[in-house]
DNA sequence: CAGAGTTATGACAGCGCTGTCAATTGGGCT
DNA sequence: AGCCCAATTGACAGCGCTGTCATAACTCTG
C-alpha cells in the first residue's frame, strides 16, 4: 500500500503574494508583523492568507537568517517531578515570548548527554537549557564552538561556562543540618537513592555530613540503593532502617524519599517526630500537605525555570547578564523533624 | 555594547568536503550513515568531521526534503504530573528512534491550542500529539490541511480524526461506581477540581454518576473549585464537607484531590475507611504508597505516551495502523474504599 | 575481452524564506 | 516648480543541505 502525497498542496509565501498581488517579501513582512508596510496592504495580505490557508514555514526562515525561536532543553530525567517543575517555568517564560522547546531527556546519561547536545544543537536553536549531568569535555568543546547561550540549571556548585542559575546544594545540605542541630537532635541517618547519577543529591548529603562534623557528629549509618527516587523506595530503606536500632532522626535525599519514611513510620504506629523524626530536600506539595507537614527545603524549581528562561530572553535583547543567579532555598520548618 | 558574531566559524559540510577531499554529497551520505559509501572513503570523511568539528544543520536538511525528526506535542499542563508521565512515555520512545518532541502548553485553552498548533506546525514537524482540551474549528483545519500525522491522547470518548489514544473516562467513572456499589456503598459525594478546564475529568464524573442512577442512587453532595487540582485543595474541600453532614464516600477528581481528602481525614483523626471513605483516579505512586492504600484506577498514562509514540513510528514506516487505541485502565482497590 | 550489472561518486537545482540594497511614491518646504 | 526626506515596495541572492539523475569505476559472465 503506497501513500499518496499530493505535494501541490503546499501553500507558500508566493502563493500568499500572487493572490494579494503584492511580492513575497511584503508578505513576508505582515507574517513577522514588522512595522514598514502600509494599512491597506496589510489588510489585503491578511486576507490572501485567510484565502490560501497559509502556515508560515519557520524551517525556512530559520534557514535564511532570521533566528530561530526554539530553545534546546536537556533534562536528566522526567519521572522525577523536580524537572517536570522546572520545564514548567522555563516554558511558561518561554511561551509569553514565542519560544519553544525542544526537549532531550538524558537519562543521566553524559554519553547520552552529549548525543542530544549535539543533535539538538543541529536544529540552530537560539539557546540551550541544561541540567547537566557529568558534562563530557565532547559535551563541553560541543557548547563552546555553538556559540549558543547555554544555561546551566539546577545547581550552583560549580564553575559555569556561560550562565548558571540555581542553588548551592551544598549549603542547601549544611542548612538542614544546622537547623536540626539548633533543634537538638544528635543521631542521625541517611537515606539516599541512586547517588552516582544524582549528583546534586550527593552534594547535599556531602554538605549535611560536613555540618555534622563541624559539631563532631556524622551519620550513624547511611542506606543508600542504585535505583532513581521513589515513595516506595523510601518506604522500604526506612523499613531496613527500622528493623535495626535505628537512628533519631533519617535525613533523605529528597522528599519523594522522605515522604516514603513517614508513610512507612505511619504504618508502623510510630510518632513523627516523637518515635521518628524525617527530613527531606525539595519543598514538593505533597510534603507540606501531609498530616505531619514534612520539613524540608524548598527548592524553587519553578522559579529556576523561570529565571533560565529570562535570562536567555535578556541575552537575546542583548543586555547584559549575571552570569551566575542563585535563586536561593527557603527552609520550611515543618512538624516531622 | 556590542556582540561580536564571527560566521566564519561555522562549519558546513562543503568545508568537510573540502577537508576529506570529496564532494558535498559524499559528506551528506556518510553523515546520514547512508549505505552506498565505500569503506575508506567513511573513514576519510569521519576524520574530516573530527577534525572541523562539523555539527549536522537539521534545519538545512529538513528544507532540502529530507524529513524533520522533530515531533509537536502539545499538552494542556506541565504543573500535574499526568501529563508529565505522558511527556515521558512519549520521550522514552521517541528519543529511541531519533525523534526529539518539540513542546507546547494549551494551559487548558482553546485558543491558545490553536495558536500553538499553527505555530509548532510551522516548523513541519514530522508527527504532532495533542492532549486536546475543545479543539477548536480552526485548530481541525489547520490539522487537516497540515496533513501531519496527528496523534490525540488521554481519553477516547471521542471521534478521533486520526489516530487516538487512551482510555475511557465515562468507563473509568463507571467502573469505578460499580464497584464501590458492589462493595456495599450506598452513601456517595464528589469532589472536584476546575470542571470547566478538565473535561476528562468531568466525563469521569459524569460516568460515575451514570452507574449510581442505573442503581437509583445519586451524588448526596457535589463540590468544585475553580482551580487546578491540587493536594491543598482536596483537602480544604474536604474540610467544607466534613464540616457538614459528610456522605459515607467521597469520589475525588483525581488522586491528586483523594490525597488531600485521605490527609484532612487523618488530620482530624477520622480511621479511613472505616468513618470516611475516599476513591480517587489515576493511580499515582503516591496514592499506592500511602499508609491508607488509595483506591483509585490506574490510568496507564506512560503507556498511553509510548502507544503514542509508537503509532506515530508506524505511520512513518508506512505501515496500517489501528485509528483507535485503548490501553486501557485498572481498578486498583485500595484500603480506603 | 566485450557487454551487462553493480557499486561508488558527483553535478546541479531548488527547498521557502529573509537580509540587503535599490527603486518608487508622496508629500512638505523653500 | 524643484529638491529632500520618509514611507513603501520590490529584485535578487543565498542560507546548507538533499533528491534526482548522470557518470565513473569495478566486477562478473560466457
Amino acid at each position: 500500500m503506497t501513500i499518496q502525497v499530493d505535494k501541490a498542496e503546499r501553500v507558500t509565501l508566493a502563493d500568499v503574494a500572487e493572490a494579494a498581488g503584492v511580492s513575497e517579501i511584503t508578505v513576508s513582512r505582515v507574517v513577522r508583523g514588522m512595522a514598514n508596510v502600509s494599512q491597506v496592504t496589510v489588510s489585503k495580505v491578511e486576507d490572501a492568507i485567510a484565502r490560501t490557508g497559509y502556515v508560515r514555514n519557520r524551517l525556512a526562515g530559520a534557514m535564511a537568517g532570521a533566528v530561530s525561536n526554539q530553545i534546546a532543553v536537556i533534562l536528566p530525567s522526567l519521572s522525577n517531578s523536580v524537572f517536570a517543575d522546572v520545564l514548567n517555568g522555563l516554558e511558561v517564560r518561554l511561551q509569553a515570548s514565542g519560544f519553544h522547546s525542544v526537549l532531550g531527556i538524558s537519562n543521566y546519561d553524559s554519553t547520552r548527554e552529549a548525543q542530544l547536545i549535539e543533535s539538538l544543537l543541529g536544529w540552530q536553536p537560539a539557546g540551550l537549557v541544561i541540567a547537566p549531568t557529568r558534562l563530557s569535555d565532547r559535551a563541553l568543546r560541543l557548547l563552546e564552538r555553538s556559540r549558543v547561550p547555554v544555561v546551566e540549571v539546577m545547581d550552583i556548585d560549580r564553575d559555569e561556562k556561560d550562565m548558571v542559575v540555581g542553588i548551592s546544594h551544598r549549603q542547601a545540605g549544611k542548612s538542614m543540618a544546622y537547623y536540626l542541630i539548633g533543634r537538638g537532635y544528635r543521631s542521625f541517618g541517611y537515606i539516599g537513592h541512586d547517588i552516582e547519577a544524582d549528583h546534586r543529591a550527593a552534594i547535599r548529603r556531602d554538605g549535611f555530613r560536613a555540618a555534622l562534623r563541624e559539631n563532631g557528629l556524622d551519620f550513624e549509618s547511611e542506606v543508600t540503593a542504585e535505583s532513581e527516587s521513589s515513595i516506595p523506595l523510601g518506604r522500604k530503606l526506612t523499613g531496613e532502617v527500622l528493623s535495626q536500632r535505628a537512628p533519631r532522626l533519617l535525613y533523605f535525599s529528597n522528599d519523594d524519599m522522605a515522604m516514603g519514611g513517614l508513610f512507612e513510620a505511619m504504618s508502623r504506629g510510630l510518632q513523627v517526630p516523637r518515635d521518628l523524626a524525617v527530613a527531606g530536600f525539595n519543598g514538593l506539595q505533597i510534603g507540606q500537605s501531609a498530616p505531619v507537614a514534612l520539613t524540608t527545603v524548598e527548592s524553587h524549581r519553578t522559579l529556576i525555570g523561570q529565571r533560565a528562561a529570562e535570562q536567555l530572553l535578556a541575552r537575546f535583547d542583548g543586555a547584559e547578564v549575571e552570569r551566575r543567579i542563585d535563586v536561593g532555598f527557603t527552609l520550611l520548618p515543618g512538624a516531622s523533624a
